[in-house]
DNA sequence: TTATAAATTGTAACCGCTTACAATTGTCTT
DNA sequence: AAGACAATTGTAAGCGGTTACAATTTATAA
């Protein structure tokens, strides 16, 4: 029923291997005939079939872009910054929601290549996941988004991620110039990297203030509210004395702020928290967050933008991006008001 | 490269018509040769190409979902029920942001047109949307998804939204029943049928409670926390008196209170504030938000569900559902204190 | 046992486009 | 004006499946 290239053909009194190459661009025709084709193409309103030319082209000018979960602030923000990428460029995407799913993951992985997409933006791959090697293994394009692996077995990559030993750093300086030696630092799930780096940031901090971490006051959790809830109440009643927080995302903090407040403390006067992310909840919250700035959205472009040009042949593979990280100063530390040795 | 049917059908001794009859489990295949074509499609570990298949079938296995925005909380959650019903049903999302541009939307679909997807699930429609009028049209399969359209020219549409009359109605009736008597009323863009229904649903409550509206203290906007700043701002200097606010969404609520606290006054002991939605963002802010709930993830699922049993031909066209809502009591809205007449 | 219907399998055209290669046309030299 | 070469266009074989139709095999009935 559609207008397909024979009908192009047909009317413009040339073959369909012309057409093709108009449609292509290709340099082998000549300015006139290009010309009488294109206009048929106005006049029969036509588009050209991707399923079709993908078929021999292999390109479908769609990309995966695995998350675990749009519903987090933190991904979508991420998720619109590879689409922005995407159309931007002439490509689309198809959204793929994991749910920290190894299984999951491997599924979509497995129907998205049989739809033949060009490449994947993958943001939800762990400390060394399975299914990423086995993609590298095969060659297929792909960008680590927001999180690193660890090994790719000597496989080249591309990544973009930002500075989160720097985030880690900056968070725990802040509270440490602010007066603080109990900090307590609230992680999220070990296998993914991001955490043992913003840890290593905490840590550095720590150790160059001459400070000494309690260890009960530092816990790895799954980045969610209630992780920090409850991690929270565990800390404060436990032995540390810790005066202020830093949670290694949004959500976490936001928890931990609420366990303090259960508790009947205040933030900050009582307990200061630092969170990281900066996602639009941190600007909602009670008091507004001090927080960890990422560049959610400008970090999905960038990595979208580096696999297309992959994709495209105008760049080789093994690139790793990182983004700076600045500390967002709003309300909910500040200075250190049970300072025991002065 | 990739194993094909022809593979197949070499491997298990037969031709590659039978080997897409057992694909397609077509019945005409004896079971003695269903099993050993199963069994080297497994040892050769074959997917078949979903690309070539879509050629003749004409079937993707692949929704376009076109919303205007995945980083609002609120669309966010459609996708997520979207995402979730896609998935359960062996589909794929593409995902398009079409930051309110009937210009963008336009794009987008004649874009995923060219990649012969089965349907689309449209949340970005307006009050009168001329793409989707033109889909009908063409018969393309198509759900709208949140919002519902004014005139479909007599073609049948499948609709999922909720009941926003009801919603404006409990929101403004809650208010009214702690007291209040001067509400103001937040809209989004009026070329959005939800903020004319609940519109409706506020007057309605107004009329039935025998108070009269202030005319300055009903306005339309465009859902975003500036505007319900800004608008607050306008009402609370005017000459309307307004004791309570209600927002058409919850960002809107949220600049709303911003606006309050900015002028020094207290939520809800000056000023009550209910929005709409129940979004995440309800639960974080200070003091949290008494809201009309929508059940957005279900929203997601079940019109998905809708537009593919229609693509399998399990079901006509033509449905409208409405999704109950109702009011998440919490802390933003309190009896009136400044009741004159008593 | 044989004719006939039913079940199974194979052949080949087609989906709409790309592209290697061949054929044709045009341009430039001498 | 003929030959050599470049530019343009056409032919036809795929890409990996689906499916109408024909061919073959098997089951059933007389």
């Amino acid at each position: 029923m559609p207008v397909t290239i024979y009908d192009i053909a047909r009317e413009a009194r040339v073959s369909i291997a012309t057409v093709s190459r108009v449609l292509n661009n290709s340099s082998a025709v000549s300015e006139k005939t290009r010309l009488r084709v294109k206009k048929v193409m106005e006049q029969l309103n036509y588009t050209p079939n991707v399923i079709a030319s993908a078929l021999t082209k292999k390109s479908t000018l769609t990309l995966g872009l695995l998350i675990p979960d749009i519903a987090n602030p933190f991904f979508a923000e991420l998720a619109r910054g590879v689409e922005d990428a995407s159309s931007d460029f002439g490509f689309n995407i198809i959204m793929c929601n994991t749910d920290y799913s190894s299984d999951k993951e491997a599924t979509y992985i497995s129907l998205l290549k049989q739809k033949s997409i060009d490449g994947f933006i993958i943001s939800s791959a762990y400390y060394n996941d399975q299914n990423v090697i086995e993609l590298l293994k095969a060659n297929v394009p792909l960008v680590l988004l927001g999180r690193d692996i660890d090994d790719s077995e000597g496989l080249p990559v591309d990544v973009v991620v930002s500075n989160n030993v720097k985030g880690g750093y900056i968070a725990a300086k802040y509270l440490i110039d602010l007066g603080h030696e109990n900090i307590a630092c609230l992680l999220g799930p070990p296998r993914i990297k991001v955490n043992l780096e913003r840890e290593k940031g905490y840590l550095k901090a720590m150790e160059e203030a001459g400070l000494k971490v309690c260890p009960e006051a530092v816990g790895y959790g799954d980045f969610k509210i209630d992780f920090g809830f409850k991690k929270t109440l565990e800390i404060l009643k436990g032995p540390c004395k810790s005066t202020a927080i830093f949670a290694a995302n949004d959500l976490t903090a936001i928890g931990a702020m609420r366990a303090i407040k259960f508790l009947g403390l205040q933030v900050p006067n009582d307990i200061s928290v630092v969170g990281y992310d900066n996602t639009m909840l941190a600007e909602m919250v009670d008091p507004p967050l001090t927080t960890v700035n990422q560049q959610m959205r400008k970090m999905g472009y960038i990595a979208t933008e580096l696999l297309i040009k992959r994709i495209k042949g105008e760049r080789g593979v093994g690139e790793k991006i990182v983004l700076d990280t600045e500390l967002v100063i709003r309300k909910s530390a500040s200075k250190c008001k049970n300072v025991d040795i002065l």
